[in-house]
DNA sequence: TGAGAATGATAAGCCTGCTTATTATAAGTA
DNA sequence: TACTTATAATAAGCAGGCTTATCATTCTCA
Protein backbone atom coordinates (compact mmCIF):
# COMPACT_ATOMS: atom_id res chain seq x y z
CA UNK A 1 0.00 0.00 0.00
CA UNK A 2 2.62 2.51 0.75
CA UNK A 3 4.38 2.02 -2.52
CA UNK A 4 1.59 2.70 -4.42
CA UNK A 5 0.67 5.89 -2.28
CA UNK A 6 4.27 6.66 -2.45
CA UNK A 7 3.74 7.25 -6.22
CA UNK A 8 0.62 8.85 -6.40
CA UNK A 9 1.62 11.43 -3.73
CA UNK A 10 4.63 12.26 -6.09
CA UNK A 11 2.71 11.88 -9.44
CA UNK A 12 0.32 14.37 -7.70
CA UNK A 13 2.93 16.61 -6.48
CA UNK A 14 4.40 16.48 -10.51
CA UNK A 15 0.76 17.57 -12.18
CA UNK A 16 0.43 20.37 -9.05
CA UNK A 17 4.14 21.64 -10.01
CA UNK A 18 3.12 21.68 -13.96
CA UNK A 19 -0.40 23.63 -13.16
CA UNK A 20 0.88 26.02 -11.42
CA UNK A 21 3.76 26.84 -14.11
CA UNK A 22 1.14 26.84 -16.75
CA UNK A 23 -0.91 29.16 -14.91
CA UNK A 24 1.64 32.02 -13.77
CA UNK A 25 3.27 31.37 -17.21
CA UNK A 26 0.33 33.27 -18.31
CA UNK A 27 1.46 36.12 -16.07
CA UNK A 28 4.92 36.35 -17.51
CA UNK A 29 6.49 34.76 -14.39
CA UNK A 30 7.99 31.35 -13.69
CA UNK A 31 6.73 29.49 -10.62
CA UNK A 32 9.40 30.02 -8.13
CA UNK A 33 9.47 33.81 -9.32
CA UNK A 34 6.09 33.92 -8.47
CA UNK A 35 6.48 32.47 -5.30
CA UNK A 36 9.20 35.17 -4.31
CA UNK A 37 6.66 38.14 -5.61
CA UNK A 38 4.13 36.22 -3.10
CA UNK A 39 6.81 35.94 0.06
CA UNK A 40 7.85 39.86 -0.83
CA UNK A 41 4.18 40.35 -0.30
CA UNK A 42 3.44 38.63 2.77
CA UNK A 43 6.79 39.83 4.09
CA UNK A 44 8.19 43.04 3.60
CA UNK A 45 11.73 44.69 4.90
CA UNK A 46 13.12 41.04 4.87
CA UNK A 47 16.70 40.18 3.51
CA UNK A 48 17.13 37.47 0.94
CA UNK A 49 18.43 34.86 3.74
CA UNK A 50 15.10 35.26 5.27
CA UNK A 51 13.48 34.39 2.16
CA UNK A 52 15.03 31.69 1.16
CA UNK A 53 14.32 29.92 4.00
CA UNK A 54 10.38 31.03 3.61
CA UNK A 55 10.90 29.59 0.05
CA UNK A 56 12.77 26.46 1.05
CA UNK A 57 15.61 27.04 -1.48
CA UNK A 58 19.70 27.86 -1.12
CA UNK A 59 20.58 31.51 -1.15
CA UNK A 60 22.55 30.74 -3.84
CA UNK A 61 19.07 29.60 -5.50
CA UNK A 62 17.73 32.65 -4.38
CA UNK A 63 20.59 35.32 -5.64
CA UNK A 64 19.98 33.89 -9.17
CA UNK A 65 16.25 34.57 -9.28
CA UNK A 66 16.30 38.10 -7.74
CA UNK A 67 19.02 38.17 -10.40
CA UNK A 68 16.59 37.86 -13.16
CA UNK A 69 13.57 40.08 -11.53
CA UNK A 70 15.69 43.04 -10.52
CA UNK A 71 16.77 42.79 -13.90
CA UNK A 72 13.27 43.17 -15.29
CA UNK A 73 12.38 45.28 -12.85
CA UNK A 74 10.10 43.16 -11.10
CA UNK A 75 11.56 43.88 -7.32
CA UNK A 76 14.50 46.15 -6.26
CA UNK A 77 17.39 45.04 -3.63
CA UNK A 78 18.02 47.60 -0.57
CA UNK A 79 21.27 47.95 1.47
CA UNK A 80 20.44 47.20 5.02
CA UNK A 81 21.62 49.77 7.10
CA UNK A 82 21.66 47.34 9.89
CA UNK A 83 24.06 44.74 8.53
CA UNK A 84 26.24 45.96 5.66
CA UNK A 85 26.37 42.40 4.62
CA UNK A 86 22.38 42.05 3.86
CA UNK A 87 20.51 43.49 1.17
CA UNK A 88 16.54 43.93 1.85
CA UNK A 89 13.87 43.25 -1.40
CA UNK A 90 11.08 45.22 -2.41
CA UNK A 91 8.49 44.99 -4.61
CA UNK A 92 8.23 47.83 -7.21
CA UNK A 93 5.38 50.46 -8.51
CA UNK A 94 5.76 47.41 -11.62
CA UNK A 95 5.41 44.37 -9.10
CA UNK A 96 2.05 45.45 -6.86
CA UNK A 97 -0.18 45.31 -9.50
CA UNK A 98 0.33 41.47 -11.06
CA UNK A 99 0.98 40.42 -6.83
CA UNK A 100 -2.60 41.14 -6.45
CA UNK A 101 -3.25 38.51 -9.67
CA UNK A 102 -0.52 36.14 -8.72
CA UNK A 103 -2.16 35.99 -5.50
CA UNK A 104 -5.98 35.34 -7.12
CA UNK A 105 -4.01 32.69 -9.51
CA UNK A 106 -2.97 31.24 -6.50
CA UNK A 107 -6.12 30.85 -4.64
CA UNK A 108 -8.01 29.71 -8.22
CA UNK A 109 -5.75 27.21 -8.27
CA UNK A 110 -5.59 25.88 -5.28
CA UNK A 111 -9.57 25.77 -4.61
CA UNK A 112 -9.70 23.81 -8.80
CA UNK A 113 -7.22 20.90 -6.67
CA UNK A 114 -9.75 20.66 -3.65
CA UNK A 115 -12.90 20.79 -6.00
CA UNK A 116 -15.76 18.68 -4.22
CA UNK A 117 -14.17 18.51 -1.01
CA UNK A 118 -16.22 19.29 1.91
CA UNK A 119 -14.76 20.98 5.01
CA UNK A 120 -14.53 17.98 6.46
CA UNK A 121 -12.21 15.82 3.73
CA UNK A 122 -9.96 18.87 3.68
CA UNK A 123 -9.81 18.90 7.55
CA UNK A 124 -9.00 15.36 6.94
CA UNK A 125 -6.50 15.94 4.19
CA UNK A 126 -4.67 18.13 5.92
CA UNK A 127 -4.42 16.52 9.13
CA UNK A 128 -2.57 13.82 7.38
CA UNK A 129 -0.76 15.82 5.16
CA UNK A 130 0.70 17.21 8.60
CA UNK A 131 1.80 13.98 10.03
CA UNK A 132 3.44 12.88 6.82
CA UNK A 133 5.30 15.81 7.20
CA UNK A 134 6.83 15.19 10.43
CA UNK A 135 7.47 12.02 9.12
CA UNK A 136 9.39 13.40 6.50
CA UNK A 137 10.94 15.73 8.68
CA UNK A 138 12.04 13.06 11.56
CA UNK A 139 13.20 11.01 8.27
CA UNK A 140 15.56 13.42 7.59
CA UNK A 141 19.07 13.24 9.44
CA UNK A 142 17.76 10.92 12.33
CA UNK A 143 20.92 11.07 13.98
CA UNK A 144 20.74 14.84 14.82
CA UNK A 145 18.38 14.21 17.31
CA UNK A 146 20.95 11.80 19.28
CA UNK A 147 23.50 14.52 18.56
CA UNK B 1 -8.48 26.17 3.82
CA UNK B 2 -8.17 25.39 0.70
CA UNK B 3 -5.12 28.04 0.90
CA UNK B 4 -3.42 26.55 3.36
CA UNK B 5 -3.75 22.84 1.81
CA UNK B 6 -2.56 24.07 -1.01
CA UNK B 7 0.25 25.46 0.35
CA UNK B 8 1.12 22.28 2.51
CA UNK B 9 0.67 19.53 -0.03
CA UNK B 10 3.60 22.19 -2.12
CA UNK B 11 5.84 22.03 1.17
CA UNK B 12 5.33 18.17 1.45
CA UNK B 13 6.22 17.89 -2.08
CA UNK B 14 9.59 19.48 -1.83
CA UNK B 15 10.38 17.75 1.53
CA UNK B 16 9.69 14.13 0.05
CA UNK B 17 11.90 15.51 -2.82
CA UNK B 18 14.58 16.70 -0.96
CA UNK B 19 14.47 13.30 1.01
CA UNK B 20 14.65 10.97 -2.02
CA UNK B 21 17.74 13.35 -3.53
CA UNK B 22 19.97 12.64 -0.29
CA UNK B 23 19.07 8.77 0.14
CA UNK B 24 19.86 8.63 -3.74
CA UNK B 25 22.56 10.03 -3.52
CA UNK B 26 24.31 7.78 -1.47
CA UNK B 27 23.87 5.14 -4.09
CA UNK B 28 25.75 7.43 -6.42
CA UNK B 29 22.57 8.58 -8.46
CA UNK B 30 20.39 11.78 -8.94
CA UNK B 31 16.59 11.20 -8.07
CA UNK B 32 16.00 11.02 -12.00
CA UNK B 33 18.41 9.03 -12.32
CA UNK B 34 17.29 6.60 -10.12
CA UNK B 35 13.31 6.63 -11.63
CA UNK B 36 14.46 5.95 -14.97
CA UNK B 37 17.02 2.51 -13.54
CA UNK B 38 14.06 1.40 -11.80
CA UNK B 39 11.07 2.06 -14.71
CA UNK B 40 14.19 -0.07 -17.04
CA UNK B 41 13.91 -2.59 -13.88
CA UNK B 42 10.00 -2.62 -14.43
CA UNK B 43 10.02 -2.05 -18.53
CA UNK B 44 12.36 -4.13 -19.64
CA UNK B 45 12.77 -3.68 -23.89
CA UNK B 46 11.09 0.06 -23.99
CA UNK B 47 11.89 3.03 -26.01
CA UNK B 48 13.28 6.23 -24.89
CA UNK B 49 9.49 7.85 -25.25
CA UNK B 50 8.02 5.10 -23.86
CA UNK B 51 10.22 5.89 -20.61
CA UNK B 52 9.84 9.59 -20.79
CA UNK B 53 5.80 8.54 -20.77
CA UNK B 54 6.82 6.87 -17.87
CA UNK B 55 8.66 9.39 -16.12
CA UNK B 56 6.47 12.24 -16.84
CA UNK B 57 9.24 14.48 -18.29
CA UNK B 58 9.91 15.69 -21.50
CA UNK B 59 12.27 13.20 -24.50
CA UNK B 60 14.85 15.98 -24.31
CA UNK B 61 14.86 16.02 -20.84
CA UNK B 62 15.13 12.24 -20.81
CA UNK B 63 18.03 12.06 -23.68
CA UNK B 64 19.99 14.00 -21.47
CA UNK B 65 20.04 11.79 -18.32
CA UNK B 66 20.28 8.78 -20.33
CA UNK B 67 23.44 10.30 -21.98
CA UNK B 68 25.04 10.81 -18.73
CA UNK B 69 24.03 7.08 -17.79
CA UNK B 70 25.10 5.26 -20.55
CA UNK B 71 28.89 7.52 -19.72
CA UNK B 72 28.84 5.98 -16.55
CA UNK B 73 28.01 2.84 -17.76
CA UNK B 74 24.51 2.47 -15.99
CA UNK B 75 22.31 1.14 -19.29
CA UNK B 76 22.83 0.75 -22.96
CA UNK B 77 20.95 2.16 -26.04
CA UNK B 78 20.14 -0.50 -28.37
CA UNK B 79 18.94 0.43 -32.12
CA UNK B 80 15.09 -0.76 -31.86
CA UNK B 81 15.04 -3.50 -35.18
CA UNK B 82 11.81 -2.61 -35.89
CA UNK B 83 11.89 1.29 -36.20
CA UNK B 84 14.91 2.70 -37.64
CA UNK B 85 14.31 6.29 -35.38
CA UNK B 86 13.89 3.94 -31.79
CA UNK B 87 16.25 3.36 -28.72
CA UNK B 88 15.45 0.57 -26.54
CA UNK B 89 16.81 1.17 -23.35
CA UNK B 90 18.47 -1.90 -21.44
CA UNK B 91 20.02 -1.82 -17.77
CA UNK B 92 23.55 -3.27 -17.49
CA UNK B 93 25.35 -5.57 -15.43
CA UNK B 94 26.78 -3.11 -13.30
CA UNK B 95 23.68 -1.57 -12.73
CA UNK B 96 21.37 -4.15 -12.17
CA UNK B 97 22.82 -4.84 -8.63
CA UNK B 98 21.74 -0.66 -7.52
CA UNK B 99 18.61 -1.19 -8.57
CA UNK B 100 17.82 -3.86 -5.94
CA UNK B 101 18.92 -1.66 -3.44
CA UNK B 102 17.40 1.09 -5.01
CA UNK B 103 14.17 -0.68 -5.03
CA UNK B 104 14.66 -1.19 -0.84
CA UNK B 105 15.80 2.46 -0.62
CA UNK B 106 12.39 3.71 -2.26
CA UNK B 107 10.40 0.96 -0.03
CA UNK B 108 11.95 2.48 2.61
CA UNK B 109 11.54 6.02 1.92
CA UNK B 110 7.58 5.20 1.35
CA UNK B 111 7.35 3.17 4.62
CA UNK B 112 9.08 6.17 6.64
CA UNK B 113 6.65 8.86 4.97
CA UNK B 114 3.36 6.82 6.44
CA UNK B 115 5.00 5.46 9.24
CA UNK B 116 1.67 5.11 12.14
CA UNK B 117 -0.58 5.07 9.32
CA UNK B 118 -3.36 2.27 9.66
CA UNK B 119 -4.18 0.73 6.28
CA UNK B 120 -7.74 2.67 6.89
CA UNK B 121 -5.43 6.20 6.86
CA UNK B 122 -3.62 4.82 4.04
CA UNK B 123 -6.69 3.89 1.94
CA UNK B 124 -8.32 7.41 2.75
CA UNK B 125 -5.21 9.35 1.87
CA UNK B 126 -4.64 7.66 -1.14
CA UNK B 127 -8.31 8.32 -2.46
CA UNK B 128 -8.37 11.76 -1.54
CA UNK B 129 -5.00 11.82 -3.71
CA UNK B 130 -6.83 10.09 -6.41
CA UNK B 131 -9.66 12.93 -6.31
CA UNK B 132 -6.77 15.74 -6.87
CA UNK B 133 -5.39 14.01 -9.34
CA UNK B 134 -8.71 13.93 -11.19
CA UNK B 135 -8.58 17.56 -10.14
CA UNK B 136 -5.60 18.67 -11.61
CA UNK B 137 -6.04 16.51 -14.97
CA UNK B 138 -9.34 18.67 -15.42
CA UNK B 139 -7.95 21.47 -14.20
CA UNK B 140 -5.56 21.16 -17.26
CA UNK B 141 -6.44 22.87 -20.66
CA UNK B 142 -9.88 22.33 -20.05
CA UNK B 143 -10.82 24.07 -23.34
CA UNK B 144 -9.79 20.42 -24.48
CA UNK B 145 -12.77 18.65 -23.56
CA UNK B 146 -15.05 20.68 -25.41
CA UNK B 147 -12.32 20.84 -28.52
C1' DT C 1 40.06 43.82 22.65
C1' DG C 2 40.94 40.25 19.50
C1' DA C 3 40.63 35.57 17.59
C1' DG C 4 37.54 32.38 15.92
C1' DA C 5 32.93 31.09 14.61
C1' DA C 6 28.77 32.22 12.32
C1' DT C 7 26.15 34.63 8.87
C1' DG C 8 24.73 37.12 4.28
C1' DA C 9 25.56 37.19 -0.37
C1' DT C 10 27.69 35.55 -4.35
C1' DA C 11 30.58 32.56 -7.91
C1' DA C 12 31.59 28.28 -10.42
C1' DG C 13 29.99 24.18 -12.05
C1' DC C 14 26.86 20.39 -12.37
C1' DC C 15 22.16 18.20 -13.34
C1' DT C 16 17.31 18.56 -14.46
C1' DG C 17 13.38 20.82 -16.35
C1' DC C 18 11.35 23.42 -20.03
C1' DT C 19 10.31 25.51 -25.11
C1' DT C 20 11.36 25.64 -29.76
C1' DA C 21 13.49 23.70 -33.73
C1' DT C 22 15.77 19.99 -36.64
C1' DT C 23 16.59 15.48 -38.66
C1' DA C 24 15.37 10.88 -39.81
C1' DT C 25 12.05 7.57 -40.19
C1' DA C 26 7.33 5.68 -40.21
C1' DA C 27 2.47 5.84 -41.09
C1' DG C 28 -1.59 7.52 -43.34
C1' DT C 29 -3.87 8.87 -47.45
C1' DA C 30 -5.15 10.78 -51.98
C1' DT D 1 3.23 5.64 -55.62
C1' DA D 2 3.80 10.30 -53.82
C1' DC D 3 2.47 13.76 -50.53
C1' DT D 4 1.45 14.81 -45.98
C1' DT D 5 1.38 14.03 -41.31
C1' DA D 6 3.06 11.98 -37.20
C1' DT D 7 6.65 10.11 -34.38
C1' DA D 8 11.60 9.18 -32.19
C1' DA D 9 15.54 11.30 -30.93
C1' DT D 10 18.38 15.12 -30.48
C1' DA D 11 20.28 20.21 -30.33
C1' DA D 12 20.31 24.98 -28.58
C1' DG D 13 19.33 27.91 -25.07
C1' DC D 14 17.28 29.35 -20.79
C1' DA D 15 15.71 28.93 -15.66
C1' DG D 16 16.11 26.76 -11.34
C1' DG D 17 17.83 23.22 -8.04
C1' DC D 18 22.02 21.66 -5.79
C1' DT D 19 27.19 21.41 -3.64
C1' DT D 20 31.31 23.55 -2.67
C1' DA D 21 33.99 27.62 -2.13
C1' DT D 22 34.92 32.69 -1.39
C1' DC D 23 34.49 37.25 0.56
C1' DA D 24 32.84 40.61 3.75
C1' DT D 25 30.76 41.47 7.85
C1' DT D 26 28.91 40.46 12.36
C1' DC D 27 28.76 37.93 16.55
C1' DT D 28 30.69 35.41 20.54
C1' DC D 29 33.37 34.97 24.18
C1' DA D 30 37.82 34.15 26.35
Amino acid sequence: MSIETGYRIAANSRQLRRLFDERVRSLGLTAPQARLLLSLEHNPNENQAFHAEQLEIEPITLTRIIDRLEEAGWLERQSDPADRRARILHLTDKSRGIVTRLRATVECLFEDMLEGFDEDERATFAALLERISANLAAARQPEAING
